[in-house]
DNA sequence: ATTAAGAACTTAGCGATGCTAATATTGGCT
DNA sequence: AGCCAATATTAGCATCGCTAAGTTCTTAAT
């Protein structure tokens, strides 16, 4: 009941890249798995909880490498590092985004780990929350708002270059929260 | 063809209210309004449409005060209070931070009105358009976030304040803007 | 007053959806 | 062989977005 789960999740996001969020069903799915419908809820007990572990998995595919310790240089550099991954990811997949921001965190992904740098440089605990938060929150903004603008048949001001945007924004935080750790 | 119009949308936002997004169908409104289903199809040629439309009334309902140039004092306290007004409107509708970021505006809004304090600040364009959009994503993250963890059993580390957070981003960025206009 | 035009609405119905219930089939373990 | 759990199937309910065809109502020009 475990086995079938992480491949049928895997099979749902290729699926999701060829029929978008709102093609997205599960008797699609059921028929790029060889299998009926109903057959999915022996796995997932709703469509939502299918859209949660999609969600989850895209997610944590791609931020797991940037957790090994020794990749990590300097605390500033590695938060920049994930949000550009998270909003890289999130951007890789159709609907991505709002994939996302549908979706709420199946078990309780504990914040613990990822403050600990911040707590090393000197933050105080409730500041390295608040900024893991404020950059999580930043980029998922960026995806969404860029995602949803696509093929927009660029307007007379829409000289928007997304990534530069994107920098902008984070560089603006980043270097905030620099200046609090002296 | 456009008299009801507005009031069919504002009756919309009430009934998302009653039934949240997911809950919001066409027949639904239609039994609110004392119509059959269809009938909508002469006001909005989509449900897409309709809710495209319910996100730009929701917002644009309480910036338009904002917009005022009588009210407008500093530069960055307009924004900062333009930012916690998106917040606030967002987190009053049920899924209301899911409806906007699952919709696209109507019309091109124009953003030319927007900068123009900034440019009469000393900002180049560019850089006043990014901030603009820097802080309007953040806020649309921080919205759904928020709004995604209604009801969360707090978690050990759950201590999050959602405001607080809010504003430890917020001052990040309007005061890293600030340092960027000497 | 008559007519034409258009907006607003109704009814009927198609194809698809999420999900449930009841039933079957599989596959490893003792 | 026999059992148990995991896995899948079929049938079907209620609802959904949306289309098509036809109706009523308002309004304005003749």
């Amino acid at each position: 009941m475990v086995v079938r789960r992480d491949g049928y999740v895997r099979a749902a996001l290729e699926l999701l890249d060829e029929v978008g969020l709102d093609g997205l069903s599960l008797r699609k799915l059921g028929e790029k798995l060889g299998v009926q419908g109903p057959a999915l809820y022996t796995h997932f007990k709703s469509k939502q909880a299918l859209l949660d572990q999609m969600a989850e998995t895209m997610l944590d595919d791609r931020l797991a490498p940037l957790d090994d310790p020794a990749t990590m240089t300097d605390w500033a550099e590695w938060l920049a590092e994930r949000a550009r991954t998270i909003r890289r990811t999130l951007l890789s997949y159709r609907d991505g985004a709002r994939l996302h921001a549908g979706s709420r965190p199946t078990e309780q992904s504990s914040m613990t780990p990822l403050i600990k740098p911040l707590l090393e440089a000197g933050f105080p605990e409730q500041d390295a929350v608040y900024a893991i938060l404020t950059v999580s929150r930043y980029t998922l903004g960026c995806a969404i708002d860029e995602q949803q603008h696509v093929g927009d048949e660029g307007g007379i001001e829409h000289q928007e270059d997304p990534a530069a945007s994107f920098e902008f924004g984070l560089q603006l935080l980043i270097s905030g929260l620099r200046r609090s750790t002296p």
